[in-house]
DNA sequence: TCCACTATCGCAAATCCATGCAACAACGGT
DNA sequence: ACCGTTGTTGCATGGATTTGCGATAGTGGA
């Protein structure tokens, strides 16, 4: 019951019909600090409609993906999800040898991101950008 | 016949085995100026080897990435490779509306990638890192 | 050159995500 | 409150990539 509203007001507005997996959906991403994977938010999602099918949720996970209501962090070979907070912006950083998550400031990405619109026109998906790499616990020959 | 050389090497030293289906696989990405995609490697390589299953085009594949030989570059939902050329390192942008491919000179992460490793001894895997966003041409409202 | 060790392969099955389609249901208009 | 339009869903299917496992085949050493 946060930011609900302006998401379904922003679907509305789009001409998107709000039913209730979408709202399903919503809530359960909105209601998990962090971020959470498909899978889980399919059977937390059954609870509530235990018909739903889980295409449904990768739909309408692209949908908010695409009107910037949550952001997507891709985790080994899974999508997780979470809600877009406008005041607590953030990318991910996940090792590519332990899954483990680190968030990061945009500031980071800022000039960066800056420079390819203003020397190519291309506006790079900032939000949903997730860095691969390694940890500091698993470097090389460590 | 130009940097397998030196690959087939490394391949060894790790203690890894020289196939000939990763001989293949290694010829056809080494062949192809530009990216490849795993399905037309593999097809490539059946003219070889009309036995050769394709989860070892994949296995080989990222193995090759692994050990720095080739780069990854995600093009809409499917995986593409090319030819780690050290002489002409580049990244890759990918415009999400229209699958259109751009390179991108690694100076403009250099910064970025700096401060991550300073400050989180996080060592992002510059090489196989792909801008998704939108090109020049797709850009909203336009 | 032959052996033994074990990395790698082919095959099949599984996983994750996307898509086509007919039935269904939101919601603005009446 | 009812209707019709059309966006959505559930179901089934398909595509891309990964993984488990027994059989096969590189490689270094005898």
């Amino acid at each position: 019951m946060s930011g609900h509203e302006s998401a379904v007001a922003h679907l509305r507005s789009e001409g998107y019909r709000m039913t209730p997996q979408r709202l399903s959906v919503l809530d359960i991403v909105a209601g998990r600090p962090g971020h959470i994977g498909a899978d889980e938010v399919w059977n937390l999602a059954k609870e509530q409609h235990p018909y739903v099918d889980l295409a449904t949720i990768y739909r309408t996970l692209q949908l908010l993906k695409r009107l910037g209501v949550v952001t997507e962090v891709v985790i080994g070979n899974k999508l997780h999800f979470e809600l877009a907070n406008h005041h607590d912006r953030h990318n991910h950083m996940v090792c590519s040898e332990c899954d483990s998550v680190q968030t990061l400031s945009p500031a980071y990405l800022a000039e960066f991101s800056q420079r390819l619109q203003q020397e190519f026109g291309f506006t790079p998906d900032l939000d949903n950008i997730t860095i691969g790499g390694l940890c500091s616990v698993c470097q090389p020959h460590g």
